[in-house]
RNA sequence: GGUCGCAUAGUUCAGUUGGUUAGAACGCCUGUUUUACACACAGGAGGUCUCCGGUUCGAGUCCGGAUGUGACCA
């Protein structure tokens, strides 16, 4: 009320529109102001409809005070929160205790008619909690709009620089978040009222009066023609002076004499984001360009290997800066686009004139199982190192990567994990206060905790443990010695368990790349094409298919996918069915050879794939490697050195970290081939799931007859050896004319049949329960495929190839369905 | 209030320009100490893709709306 300048109603307000351009006395101080009309402060509905206008500390009302502007502003509050001069006999004292002064004085005039609840949204200070007061105040601000002759400014360039491609964002919807902002092109306040931060480099001087302020700026000016001297807008007898200069010495004597001559440095420091945005380039030694940034003896030691081109040692030219500048991608948060990026972009542009980097990519954020941002005072979050001790380093990053999408956010449950038997017990949420917390959902106790009373603790919920134990929470420090529950999550076992899988291969290899009752070690020697087996065929054409993917991924930014794919590889083909089919080959000191040098190769290029995601893994198998095969066959380079080898000779780099990323040709990927070993592993896959059914023991060898047509019988006659290895099914016949024996289990796939006689085993009835239920399933397809294709729209419409796709499946699916009949037929 | 997301199996997530029977991991069920790996292997069950409407021969996918949920900005 002590601040206030107007009284506003609204402009259609029948009750007070007579009132409007009176005036109103202010009983506290008796100060007049005016009645003004203003429809957007105003709301008719609420209250009285009049509402007192208090500009320098209510955003809404300043905004009401430039649209009126005549109504004036007056700040009523010192910078600690007590009342200035404008307070009358309440000067000095605190604001919170005025309020109630104010509310009495009210009613001993007799003006006091009431005080009533009301829900308004008060900001707090995150430190402090303290509900924020608005309060004007003189600052620093960088001009974001375009010059007056209409050229683009600050931020008009930044918004040009994503707009035409020099700056690409990834996933590309961020984009908008950026350009949205910058369009508003609202000048940057890059003062801050702290004690940490880059001080602001002003320092200023009031004159007595304007004529000796100018003729100072004049005088200085031609003296130090190196800094910048200007009169302030605010006051005209105040000089402001800018210094900075990258010589400390000259630094320290001009702030020497500013001192003598009664300038003042700025108390304020620079927003955080300004310092950061010259992160980019000031990291390079800018703006010093006559010297390399400073480095110690020991770090430009092992930086001048790479750096070599750098021109190393004493030089007159900053060479760091244009060899990084500008760098190739940002990685970072979406919520710091605006803050940060832009920023960075913008400086770039200024200081540089080039942008930081050419890509940005935006990756999820990680929220806990409710939902809720992690943090601190919530104490949802975990603790890296707990998890890296738990689940170890590779497991963390594998799985953290295996999250990095192009979703907003992806959820990461939590658990307390019992210190005395390792139980993972379940969070709840829990409130306290105006807080919403986490704590275990085993908890016993309550807080807040009374003076003296104990902590709260968890309880094991495991039935042969039940101890109590501390936890990780923002309300407590743990008892020095107590026993500590982590937060962890189990969700990193998917990266535990393919690291472990990974590694466990590798060690296969390597005993099988070595001397032993096996055979002899690894020799290098080129690879031709006719030495290589079907499998070994495959698994090099899957490598290059994956590899290729990998790069297509990774140049995206989309490590989830790239996770995945390196992953699906290494566990579902190369561990469950390359490893699987090779190792009888690993036996026979004939084919062993051949064997050990196409699994070193593919080994040596999963680790090269694998490196960014595993790289501590990675690193010690390829020291391991190197010991027992410092010269490989590996993908030959440039295709024409060796005409006729697939895998050449070539030695290594002394660590993984140095290798090259892998190139696989193009030219091995065969789509055919792939097609064919595909039915290969549908029959064994069928044949197991015979076994699996009928439970038969793992040690008893069965014969298997596949019906087919004469080349698939020739493909599935080729592998033979491999049914044996990998279904304990000894081949017995494949070919058009092949009987089903009676009493024997059937499986049908796509263009063959195939019988495992199963004499006394086979429960009949439970057998046709199952081709039934086999009929019923390919019927339903077939209904499906029918119905397309017998509607006209379909045929006509749908691309050639999509229909020809459904004609091919129905077919068939149609001769599978007359084996079944057959089978069933048989049956009954 | 404005903008940008998300909603698919019990859980956490894939699903590229609309087009064969919607996939994975974990969990669950059955079996296996098979000499790399039980943090494993083999087999299996489990989904009217949040709801309503539209476009289309055809929608998890495109459009509109609703509900729930999240973030940024005001």
């Amino acid at each position: 009320m002590l601040g206030d300048t107007a009284v506003c109603v609204h402009p259609t307000d029948e009750r007070y529109m007579h009132l409007v351009g009176k005036s109103v006395k202010i009983p506290l101080n008796d100060r007049i102001i005016p009645i003004i009309a203003d429809a957007l402060l105003a709301d008719k509905e609420k209250g009285t409809g009049a509402v007192k206008v208090t500009p320098a500390h209510d955003p809404n009302d300043y905004a009401c005070y430039t649209r009126n502007p005549e109504i004036g502003v007056i700040n009523i509050l010192n910078p600690d929160g007590t009342l200035n001069e404008h307070g009358g006999e309440w000067e000095g004292v605190d604001r919170l205790e005025v309020r109630g002064k104010v509310v009495e004085r009210m009613n001993e005039l007799g003006h006091y008619e009431g005080v009533e609840d009301r829900v308004i949204p008060l900001k707090h200070s995150d430190r402090s909690k303290t509900p924020v007061e608005p309060y004007l105040s003189d600052q620093w601000f960088v001009r974001m709009g375009d010059d007056e002759d209409g050229k683009p400014g600050l931020a008009q360039k930044a918004v040009d620089a994503v707009e035409d491609g020099r700056v690409r964002f990834f996933p590309s919807r961020y984009k908008k978040t950026y350009t949205d902002w910058l369009a508003e092109k609202r000048d940057w306040c890059i003062s801050r009222q702290l004690w940490w931060g880059h001080r602001i480099p002003v320092w200023s001087k009031t004159f007595n009066n304007s004529q000796k302020a100018e003729e100072t700026v004049k005088e200085f000016s031609s003296r130090w023609d190196d800094y910048c001297w200007r009169i302030s807008e605010s006051d005209p007898s105040t000089v402001l002076m800018c210094i900075d200069h990258q010589d400390e010495d000259i630094m320290e004597a001009v702030e020497k004499m500013l001192k003598t001559e009664g300038y003042v440095q700025d108390p304020d420091v620079l927003d955080t984001w300004f310092s950061s945005a010259l992160w980019p380039h000031a990291t390079l030694g800018w703006p010093d360009l006559e010297r390399n940034p400073p480095l110690d003896e020991e770090e430009l030691a092992k930086q001048t290997q790479s750096l070599s081109t750098l021109a190393p040692g004493p030089s007159t030219e900053n060479k760091v800066l244009p060899y990084f500048y500008p760098g190739s991608v940002l990685i970072t948060s979406r919520d710091i686009i605006t803050l940060w990026v832009a920023r960075m972009v913008l400086t770039g542009l200024y200081n540089m004139d080039d942008v930081p980097f050419q890509h940005v990519h935006v990756h999820p954020k990680i929220l806990d199982g409710f939902g809720q941002t992690m943090s601190k005072s919530k104490g949802n979050g975990v603790d890296p190192v707990d998890l890296i001790e738990k689940y170890g380093a590779d497991a963390i990053r594998f799985t953290i990567a295996s999250f990095a999408g192009e979703t907003q956010d992806v959820r990461l449950p939590i658990s307390y994990e019992c210190p005395h038997c390792g139980e993972m017990i379940a969070p709840k949420q829990y409130k306290v206060a105006t807080s919403t917390l986490v704590v275990p959902s085993t908890m016993k106790g309550d807080f807040p905790v009374p003076q003296g009373a104990p902590k709260p603790t968890l309880v094991c919920s495991n039935k042969k443990c039940k101890q109590e134990s501390q936890f990780t929470t923002p309300l407590y420090d743990p008892d020095e010695g107590a026993a500590v529950a982590k937060m962890v999550s189990e969700r990193f076992e998917y990266g535990r368990n393919f690291c472990n899988k990974f590694w466990n291969a590798a060690r296969f290899a390597m005993m099988n790349l070595v001397e032993s009752d096996n055979g002899a070690g690894y020799t290098p020697d080129e690879v031709t094409e006719d030495q290589l087996q079907l499998e070994d065929r495959w698994i090099l054409s899957r490598l290059s298919t994956v590899a290729s993917e990998m790069d297509e991924y990774l140049g995206r930014y989309q490590f989830d996918a790239a996770t995945r794919a390196v992953r699906d590889f290494t566990w579902n083909e190369f561990c469950d069915w390359y490893l699987e089919m090779i190792k009888p080959r690993l036996r026979d000191a004939k084919s062993r050879a051949v064997a050990q040098r196409v699994l070193l190769s593919v080994l040596d290029s999963l680790i090269r794939l694998l490196q960014p995601f595993t790289p501590f893994i990675c690193e010690e198998l390829w020291q391991r490697l190197k010991e027992i095969a410092p010269e490989r066959a590996l993908p030959v380079s440039s295709p024409g050195d060796s005409p006729g080898a697939k895998l050449t000779t070539q030695s290594v780099a002394d660590a993984c970290i140095n290798a090259s990323w892998p190139t696989i040709p193009s030219s091995w990927q065969d789509e055919a081939l792939e097609k064919r070993f595909a039915r290969l592993q549908d029959t064994i896959v069928a044949v197991r799931n015979v076994r699996a059914i009928y439970n038969i023991p793992p040690g008893t060898s069965i014969k298997l007859l596949m019906r087919t047509a004469a080349d698939v019988a020739g493909d599935m006659e080729s592998v033979a050896s491999q049914f044996e290895n990998l279904a304990k099914a000894v081949l017995e016949a494949a070919g058009a004319d092949v009987e089903r024996p009676i009493g024997a289990a059937s499986f049908s796939l796509g263009d063959a049949d195939g019988y495992i006689p199963l004499e006394g085993l086979i429960d009949t009835a439970e057998e046709l329960e199952r081709q039934k239920k086999k009929l019923a399933e390919v019927e339903k397809h077939i209904k499906g495929a029918e119905s397309k294709l017998n509607n006209e729209k379909f045929v006509n419409n749908a691309k050639e190839e999509v229909v020809n796709g459904v004609r091919e499946t129905l077919a068939n699916q149609q001769s599978q369905r007359e084996r079944i009949v057959e089978i069933i037929r048989d049956l009954s």
